[in-house]
DNA sequence: GTCTATATAACGATAGAC
DNA sequence: GTCTATCGTTATATAGAC
């Protein structure tokens, strides 16, 4: 068994937790080597030194926020199945780490030229498909006017500013751990209902 | 001219936007008294350390985000009124520093215990008020059925999202400040009609 | 690959002259 | 009140033995 790669996994594990809770700057070699339980030389042994090792981590990051949701705005169904499809996504891919949102939002606004190459590089791109496809639904008059970068934009801050800003909103309407959970867990249905509905009882 | 008044506050100053930029663990001394154009000594001198300091901008800034809301929130208007009305306020509050709702959710998140007593030592809370006035508006039948608070989050969502993830938007949207600033401006008139309307054009 | 010991630099903070 | 000089600590990073 190739002692390496676990070492090198357990590593960047421990690397992951303490950049997502303490970010960048608040983050220390020597806390991840105690999270990791090894001795912090290994740290540079493995990745070089404490940027290339974030920058693994918010590489990873990106690549689980993304994709996936771009990959749904892309598929070939309809507005409301996306929706709905979107909003379940996010908010099961981050139960096991919540603070992944926060730890990318905060760290791309701290170093955004930095960044800006590596979204570039990669293909993160808002699908066109999907854009096209609001317009057509507008078109049609199955949904009223409306810029899609907004539509697309309400969709996403409904789905990530309450696990954002968990700490806060938590604290303001006094809930525990458990009944947070319960309260993202409604917001599945909700949002799509919202998005579609609106608030109104007769509609627009 | 009292000499103290003015260089405390330029200190101040200069430190908001030294610790809204960076964040309490990336903020450096040396960068807030360049910023202020003073001796380093002078930080000390005023505010007896970083800690201080931070939280007296900490404190400032959760000021200006709050009680204005709140009080809006709890006045004797009708629901589509203060939603305009909260909707209006976070879109100009933040123009003249768009960090600063970013900047109290992160350090929120970095520090939840230390400001549970500060936020309850406050009059910081949401009013009781506005959640029987939606409870009645769903009694009444003027909007649907819905937990109060996940209507209140979903306004704030929309609102505060695009401002917290402003890089992260403006680079996957390829927009300049400019065209960012637009699209914000856009929001205040998107948001409430979202809201009470949905997207749906026949209604809900 | 893994350890101990240490170099090197940066940071917050203070002492003391003026 | 404001400055210079410096202390004490802590952080990243490396050298070198095993």
């Amino acid at each position: 068994m190739p002692v390496e790669k676990e070492t090198e996994e357990k590593i960047f594990e421990a690397a992951r937790k303490v950049f997502q809770e303490r970010g960048y700057e608040g983050a220390r070699m020597q806390e991840i080597a105690d999270e990791a339980s090894i001795n912090k030389s290994m740290l540079h042994y493995y990745y070089r030194n404490k940027d290339t090792l974030f920058f693994k981590v918010f590489q990873a990051g990106v690549k689980k926020i993304f994709p996936q949701v771009f990959e749904i705005l892309s598929s070939d169904i309809s507005l409301k199945e996306k929706t709905t499809l979107v909003v379940e996504f996010y908010h099961t891919a981050f139960k096991d780490n919540p603070q992944l949102p926060s730890f990318v939002i905060f760290e791309m606004n701290q170093n955004p030229e930095r960044f800006k190459a590596f979204i570039a590089g990669q293909s993160i791109e808002i699908p066109e498909a999907f854009l096209k496809q609001v317009e057509r639904e507008i078109e049609v008059g199955n949904i009223k006017p409306i810029n899609p970068k907004q539509f697309l934009m309400n969709i996403i801050s409904m789905c990530m500013m309450p696990m954002v800003a968990r700490n806060m909103v938590q604290s303001l309407f006094k809930m525990d751990n458990g009944q947070y959970e319960d309260f993202l867990e409604e917001r599945k249905e909700i949002i799509p209902d919202f998005i579609f509905s609106g608030a109104s009882k007769g509609g627009g």
